[in-house]
DNA sequence: CGCAGATTTGACAGCCATCAAGGTACGTGG
DNA sequence: CCACGTACCTTGATGGCTGTCAAATCTGCG
């Protein structure tokens, strides 16, 4: 299969809600987010796209989505069209069923994101929102002494979160005046893992 | 295909979150909701389930659902167990696509929902939920000068919305007594419909 | 009629948004 | 190396939206 490199620098939308879409990116190297941009020019982000995952698992079965692709980082990637990977689907049984394995897991995540989004205070969203981001760092044998890589600006968290940026940042500043985290050029550290899970869990 | 009909009354919970299901459920007649099970006994529903839906089109790739579904009013159903989904599948290409399209939406319904949680107050958030009423009705030809069957409690609203009944109970009521929506016997009139869209789309 | 569940209303409190100002970090060009 | 601009972060003061608690009324149903 041709790759197709690609490049976008921080802050650069790579997808734009409600355009026709006709390929679908896998992330080499960077952040990105998704999300739907809504009135008022404020978004919710659905989801964080870490190296390794795809943009959009649904494309073959819609001509255009309703989620716009923003990099966070600089950001490396390559596409597939979607012929390709229609090619690539239906040749291989495998990569066929792990392509719908990740798409019920993208579903149930939202549905998650719409209960934390409904039923719980800031803290608790901010709480779920850094673990959820340690849990994929340490599949992906990323983590160290609860160390592992944070590019978001506290704009990201409020994006994510349904949060203004002020909020985030008290909220985020109890957390660090408590001991739970620590933020420094752009790693987090967890430092107080059970309490963090606690507040996350309640 | 055999068709195994059932039926369940209202308020009974006819799948569980969390438990293994091998089947799948068709609405025959009568509402059901989909939701996500919480902490302290409350709960995020997800999806109204009406006559002609579809409990969970994701049956067929996961061994069990983090969704539970209840019978909002007496409920007629039948189900497929999952053997026979995936035969009724691969023997179809088109029921098979119909499935995949059906998927696609209840994914972008749920990051829709995210995004109103997220972002949206609770005025808003009732005029849409209201609207998608409206509109799942038209589709269906159920809607005679702007009215249609309308089972909710006010319970079920607030759970969908992430509010309280209190809450509810106040914003309804102010539709009400301004003109915009009427609901009696089980039944919503939607009396002023620019306005009710106008408070939704903002 | 009586009871359980549902709705409505009032009083009050708390969480989070908004507005505003000042501080910090970082890249760019002189 | 320094000046400067732009984005980003922090902190305080204030207010509004929505939750909580409580009690009264209403509805449906046996």
């Amino acid at each position: 299969v041709a790759h197709l490199h690609k490049f976008a620098p921080k802050r650069r939308t790579i997808y734009r809600a409600n355009e026709a879409y006709s390929s679908v990116a896998f992330i080499r190297d960077g952040w990105a987010c998704a999300y739907i941009p809504l009135p008022k020019g404020s978004r919710q982000i659905l989801s964080f796209l870490l190296p390794g995952d795809i943009t959009s698992a649904a494309a073959v079965f819609q001509e255009r989505s309703e989620t716009s692709i923003e990099a966070i980082t600089d950001l490396h990637y390559f596409t597939l069209n979607k012929a390709q990977l229609i090619e690539a689907l239906s040749a291989n049984q495998k990569i066929f069923n792990a392509f719908c394995k990740l798409w019920v897991e993208r579903k149930s995540e939202m549905a998650n994101l719409a209960a934390d989004l409904g039923h719980r205070s800031a803290e608790q969203r901010i709480a779920r929102l850094i673990l959820a981001l340690l849990k994929r760092h340490i599949e992906r044998d990323l983590v160290h002494d609860g160390r592992f890589p944070f590019p978001l600006r506290l704009r990201h968290i409020a994006d994510a979160t349904g949060l203004t940026v002020v909020h985030v940042s008290r909220v985020i500043g109890a957390m660090r005046k408590l001991g739970l985290i620590k933020i420094e050029r752009r790693f987090l550290t967890v430092l107080d893992l059970p309490e963090l899970q606690s507040i996350g869990n309640s």
